[in-house]
DNA sequence: ATGCGTTTTTGCACAAGATGCAGGAATCTC
DNA sequence: GAGATTCCTGCATCTTGTGCAAAAACGCAT
């Protein structure tokens, strides 16, 4: 038993390889034939692989499809945590997300099916939010380190990732319902003047 | 066949008994033994019903535990047009909310229990996140029809409904979390006034 | 290359989730 | 109370998801 994970070996590159089949394929079949007209079998013949082997990848047919990165929330954290100590949290939030979420739209064609899919198939939303709430904790965890802050008795660090966070997926909301005709920057430089102009101090 | 829906016929009575009875079931089955250690069997057994007519009230094992209001986002809706003409967007949100969550949390103790119920068992987030989206789309809406403002070519609709619903999610959170040494109210204060604080219109 | 320990894949069995259908029971209307 | 309507139930069936153990693939040392 070695310690050395080569990531590059050929066991790793297999496996790698498979995941990518069985992602591909769910998504593939599921953006064309609809969550529930898709079966799991029908995804594995696809990737070329058992039934049973689908779910040592995958728990669901909705985690194929979506496909999280178990390893994003530490990756966002060191991200942020990187970021320069005299930056303020929000920038800092906005900076870290803008790479994570610029570099998944380098396929814009598949991230508009992507998302115009999560929305037609409400199903799949279970997975996004998991994920979703996993990346939120980690960052509300390293934003309140970055602050010197306890999280239990302040609010900030999880209304600032709540802030970040919610323009971030109203631009990306955007970016896909329109396929793309701004760049995803401009719609988030558009969503934080939203932000930005809102008053939100006012009180009831 | 009438048109009248006579909301107390014994009819209708008796069917929001029976859904009442299933989703005590699967909430109180569900807290004690959680999601996967109960199965749709007990819960029609703890409700008096059988097990077939389980599928007939609720979809998932997991609906049934959040027992989502179908007509809320209507409701939510009817309530923030309802809201002095005046009154900016943030505000009416707000109070709207505020209103909504106040009356789920009228029984306290359920709903810390819900909420650590949520947050065990990830799984319902499928729910939730379904219905939280269902409000989401419903309140922009709204919130567009008051302000005049078409939802596909500005994002201010998105950007106010995401910070109210967001603050309202926080606070939620941080009620459930000290399981209401606070009240909700003086939570949601604090949220809004982090919000306040914040300087979201920062450049990277 | 051969053999050996480890990891991965696969098949099988099985419990539970979910849906369609059709007969029977309860309820409503008159 | 009779007839129409709606609801509940049992049955058959398919799919999802998991545990287990055998078989196959792989990595490594000789």
């Amino acid at each position: 038993m070695s310690i050395t994970v080569d990531a590059t070996s050929h066991r790793e590159r297999k496996k790698r390889a498979t995941r990518q089949a069985i992602h591909d394929a769910a998504f593939e079949l599921v953006d064309r034939h609809g969550l529930s007209g898709t079966t799991v079998e029908a995804i594995s013949e696809r990737a070329g692989v058992a039934p049973r082997t689908f779910w040592s990848y995958y728990p669901s047919k909705e985690d194929a499809v979506i496909d999280h990165d178990p390893d994003l929330a530490r990756s966002l954290r060191v991200t942020l945590l990187e970021r320069p100590a005299g930056e303020d949290a929000v920038t800092a939030l906005r900076a870290t997300l803008e790479g994570y979420v610029g570099r998944r739209l380098v396929d814009s064609d598949k991230a508009v099916r992507r998302q115009q899919l999560i929305r037609r198939e409400p199903h799949l939303m279970a997975s996004v939010a998991a994920s979703f709430d996993e990346l939120e904790r980690a960052l509300v965890s390293a934003v309140a380190e970055r602050l010197g802050l306890d999280p239990v008795a302040s609010l900030r660090p999880q209304v600032l990732v709540m802030v970040a966070c919610g323009a971030c997926r109203v631009a990306q909301q955007k970016w896909a319902d329109e396929q793309g005709r701004h760049t995803f920057a401009d719609l988030l430089d558009q969503a934080f003047a939203e932000l930005a102009a809102t008053e939100a101090g006012s009180r009831p």
